[in-house]
DNA sequence: TGTACATCAGTGAACGCGCGTTCACTGATGTAC
DNA sequence: TGTACATCAGTGAACGCGCGTTCACTGATGTAC
């Protein structure tokens, strides 16, 4: 288990402001780490959490009133984490042919690399805290809608209206969240099983759009199934 | 909060087995109850459900070694429910038109009557307990290969290879499964917003299977993108 | 059918342990002059 | 620059509580004869 001490390496001064946030992160990441493992996060006591920041239990009310205060941020830090994805995917040049294949291993790539912060949304997504749950689901949600909003521009899909995009932005959304799921309880020098993962994920995304582009919002309106 | 009470209701002799069977039942039914509130299966004690269950904690190894027992015995309850749900799906007599509405309309009542199974998978699945995620993964994908079958054998998809058919069966489930979830989040008497989720579901189910029926494996399998 | 013994679901007390929260405290950092 | 005081992050002890598990037990149900 990794520990992360909030305790200064060196006693050279340092501002409190400084430690003090040091501290914070520490909570947070002992918290990541602990949740990486079997625990889920209403299972997961303040104790353990500041034994493993190396701090005393008490010193936790310095920080946040209440673990569910701690969780929030998460959720905050974890969906941030995402846009700065999203921004970095729409500035690609985006070669037209393998987009979606491109598409799905950054964000693959992504998830890997913050895999704390994924898994802990993973669980927490439809776990058993209401207010966390309804945190990330607001974020799921408007992250989906910027999706949208990306996906307005792309040729095929012009006939499609507001809505319909939205709900496909939305298959979309899950497509990704369920591969990168897979991706995280992948052996990480399993390569063949991620690249497995990967390319099915590509192809649902593929059999998805190619249904959006041929779709008419007008036609399906007047009732067809 | 409802109990189980284990006790018998009349001093009338009644059988050893029934009486543990009717034990075993309520420790069952109090999991799924506490379930349904804020807690998660890695956060609820066994002295709660034994205490739900009227009957002393100690009581409850005469059932189960272990909560992770129980929790697996939840499982397989839960999926043997979804089991009895697609055999009834099938025997429909499918009017063609309107089958996937009339078929999200049947899921999501099925969801709806047994929402203590549906919402235990749902936290379940991506929870804390390895065990308990890994038989969930398990009978979804179990649950998704049957659906695969069924698909083999709609007119409008017979282009689909075998493996492209579990891609589409696996978005349906995805698709079918996040709707159960919302329309357990909605209160009972919200009729307007189940009839939203309902009506969005089977739109989504639409231009995932007009893209399957425009889809060709053969050509899909020669890298476009 | 009646009796003597076996089975075993459920009891109740006990154990050591980790929990969240409170409190008065310490002592290094920050600030006013 | 030096001194006196204020701030406040982190301490350590204490509290009552619910936890999982053990154990010898009770007494109703089941069974052999």
């Amino acid at each position: 288990m990794t520990t992360h001490s909030a305790k200064p390496r060196s006693d050279k001064s340092e501002s409190r402001d400084v430690r003090k946030s040091r501290t914070r992160r520490a909570l947070l990441d002992a918290t990541l780490d602990r949740l990486s493992g079997e625990q889920s996060f209403t299972s997961l006591s303040l104790r353990e959490v500041t034994k493993d920041a190396g701090v005393v239990p008490a010193a936790f009310y310095r920080h946040f009133p209440t673990m569910e205060a701690l969780g929030l941020v998460l959720v905050e830090e974890s969906f941030s984490t995402l846009r700065v994805l999203m921004r970095d995917v729409r500035a690609k040049p985006a070669p037209t042919r393998h987009v979606i294949r491109a598409s799905v291993d950054t964000f693959l790539g992504y998830a890997l690399e913050h895999d704390r912060h994924f898994r802990f949304i993973a669980k927490e997504r439809y776990g058993g805290s209401t207010t966390l749950r309804l945190a990330i689901r607001q974020e799921v949600r408007l992250f989906t809608s910027e999706l949208a909003t990306d996906l307005a521009r792309v040729p095929r899909l012009t006939q499609v209206s507001t809505n319909d995009l939205l709900l496909l932005a939305s298959l979309v959304v899950r497509t990704v969240s369920e591969a990168s799921e897979f991706a995280l309880d992948t052996r990480p020098d399993d390569t063949w099983e991620l690249e497995r993962i990967a390319a099915d994920a590509s192809r649902q995304l593929s059999m998805v759009l190619l249904g959006a582009s041929s779709w008419r919002s007008d036609i399906a309106d007047r009732g067809v199934s």
